[in-house]
DNA sequence: AATATTGTACTATTGTAGTATTACAATATA
DNA sequence: TATATTGTAATACTACAATAGTACAATATT
C-alpha cells in the first residue's frame, strides 16, 4: 500500500495529486494488480480532504482502465495491460508525442532540438 | 502578415490562440523581425474580441522577448534571437522535455518510448 | 498646441475548476 | 432480511481564469 501525502502548497489540485500517485505506486510496483485501494472515505480521512475529492480521483483512474470499483466492496487495481490493447496505447503515446510537437514548435524547436534533447536527459540521468 | 483565426470550440482561450499563431507566424518566417503587428484595435475589431484579450496576448509575448511595444505607435517584432541567449533557450528546451516527460511517464511510458515515437514522427513526416 | 492613434489600467461579468456538504443507491455481510 | 459498508449523485461555495466595458496615459502626427 502507498503512503499517501497531499501538498497544499504544490500549485496541483489533490484528486490529481492522488491520481499521479496511484499511477506511480503502479508503475513502480508498489500496487499489484487486484489489491484493494483505501476506501474512499478511509483515504478521505487519512488526507483529511472530503470524500468526494478521493471519488474524483477514483473515477477518472476507472475511465482510464486503470482502477475497477465495485459498489459495496470497494476499489481496486484492475489488470490494464490486458485492457488497453498495444493499438490503444501507442494511439496514445501518439497524441502525446503530437501534442507536445506542437508546444514545442510554437517555441521554435525541431523535432531534432527534442530528440537531442531527450538522449541527454537520458543519459544524465544514468550517471 | 498573418490571417489569424480564432476558434472558439478549440476549448483554448483566445489570448493563447492568438500567441501560439504569433510564435507559429515567427517560426515559419511569415512574420519577419521589425515588423509591424495589427494595433490592439484593430485585430481585436477583425478578430471580434475585446481589445483587452489581444492587448493580453501581445504583453505575453513582451514579456518573453518576442514582441515590443512602443506606446503610440504599435507592437513589432522584436529580434528574439539577440534577447534570448542560448543558455535560456537550452532552459526552455530542457522544462519543456521535463514537462512532458513527467506527463508521459505518468501513462507508463518511457523515454526511449518517446524518442521512437518522435523519430517515427518525424520519418512520416518526410515521405 | 491640438488631435488622433497607440497601448494601459481598472472594474465588472461570466464561466469553470476544485472542494465540501449532504443525501442517496448498491452491495456485502451478519 | 437488517445493517453496515461501499461508491454515487446533486448541490453549493469559493477562487480564479477569461473576456468585456470603459476610462486613461503616452506618443505620433498635423
Amino acid at each position: 500500500m502507498i503512503d499517501f501525502k497531499l501538498d497544499p502548497k504544490a500549485g496541483v489540485p489533490f484528486y490529481r495529486q492522488i491520481i499521479d500517485q496511484i499511477k506511480y505506486g503502479i508503475a513502480s510496483g508498489k500496487l499489484q494488480v487486484g489489491e484493494q485501494l483505501p476506501t474512499v472515505r478511509g483515504l478521505a480521512v487519512e488526507l483529511k480532504v472530503n470524500l468526494n475529492t478521493v471519488s474524483k480521483a477514483y473515477k477518472e483512474l476507472e475511465i482510464q482502465n486503470i482502477l475497477e470499483t465495485h459498489l459495496g466492496s470497494g476499489t481496486f487495481i484492475g489488470d490494464s495491460d490486458f485492457k488497453i490493447t498495444p493499438k490503444q496505447k501507442q494511439e496514445k503515446l501518439h497524441s502525446i508525442c503530437r501534442e507536445f510537437l506542437t508546444i514545442a514548435s510554437s517555441y521554435g524547436f525541431t523535432t531534432t532540438d527534442l530528440i537531442t534533447e531527450l538522449h541527454e536527459m537520458q543519459n544524465s540521468k544514468n550517471k
